[in-house]
DNA sequence: AATTCGGGGTG
DNA sequence: CACCCAGAATT
């Protein structure tokens, strides 16, 4: 194992303590719930554009009763653009299962947080540790991210998840629980504001003394070859993004012919089966096409 | 381990 | 215009 300073750990808990954004999945009245929300829709959507959607979403349905009674157009159109709306389904699912296993009150053990829909391996960890005090490991792409760089000393970690990641991250946690929390919050912050992927603020980084990257000479990334750029012009996703928005628009069931816009055949047809068979779309009797009640 | 799945701000 | 964003589910 990588022998980290000690020092690292409360440096950056330090930092984090001055300069911590006032976000309102942070506020003193958060609930365990709305901590859960801001995670899923945080799931690959930057901070900015999740912060109000997340403010009218729960000012409409503030505990999983009340998402779970939601129709699933009304859903889908509160999710609006923030991409992949399939998220938005998994939320709905996840409030009616902690309404049905839980009886409405989120669960803060892993095995229960990582039972329900749309909740993985980061997710459980955050909402434990942010929503419930909690020890936990907690490992998005700005902790990846800093301990590539502060520990391991390289520019970017590997296009996927190692285990030798997972066991880093592991032995950086503090035993004690609200340590274990504030560390959590404190790594992702660095990796948001300073410890950035395009141009890191290395001049005013609490680990600049430390940081093996800069101690390294700030060598390249080894794998930017293997970073492909995902495309977009021409994509199913790019077709099936322009069906749902055209959906959440329309006031009633959308024909087929007002979809052409929408892309190519027979892509469009493929991309209109998918998110039916997806839930994010259905047809009535006539053939047209609406967000699904 | 590799793919699929949105959308938009930005350097 | 390429790159990146508090990932999860599926194969």
């Amino acid at each position: 194992m990588q022998q980290v300073p000690g020092q690292v750990v409360a440096q950056v808990i330090d930092w984090f303590a001055g300069v911590a954004r006032d976000l309102p999945w942070r506020a003193p009245d958060r609930t365990p719930w709305g901590v859960l929300v801001s995670e899923v829709m945080l799931q690959q959507t930057p901070v900015v554009r999740v912060e109000p959607v997340w403010r009218e979403w729960m000012d409409r349905w503030p505990t999983p009763a009340d998402l779970a009674a939601a129709p699933t157009a009304d859903v889908l159109r509160a999710w609006g653009r923030l991409g992949y709306p399939r998220r938005a389904l998994r939320l709905a699912d996840c409030a009616r299962a902690v309404v049905e296993r839980h009886d409405g009150v989120v669960p803060d053990d892993e095995e229960a947080l990582r039972a329900l829909p749309g909740v993985g391996e980061y997710t459980a960890a955050a909402v434990r540790a942010f929503a419930f005090g909690r020890r936990s490991v907690v490992v998005d792409t700005n902790v990846r991210r800093v301990q590539a760089r502060a520990v391991t000393g390289v520019a970017l970690p590997a296009p996927t998840y190692t285990a030798a990641e997972r066991r880093l991250a592991a032995s950086l946690v503090p035993d004690d629980d609200a340590d274990a929390a504030r560390w959590a919050a404190a790594s992702m912050e660095l990796g948001a504001l300073l410890c950035t992927a395009r141009v890191p603020r290395c001049g005013t980084c609490p680990l600049r003394e430390s940081c093996a990257w800069r101690l390294a000479g700030f060598p390249p990334d080894a794998h930017a070859d293997k970073r492909r750029t995902q495309s977009w012009e021409g994509t199913d996703r790019q077709v099936r993004g322009r069906v749902m928005a055209a959906l959440r628009s329309a006031d009633e069931p959308v024909p087929r012919v007002l979809l052409a816009d929408a892309g190519p055949q027979p892509q469009l047809d493929r991309c209109l089966a998918g998110l039916v068979e997806d839930g994010l779309a259905e047809t009535d009797d006539a053939g047209r096409y609406l967000l699904p009640a």
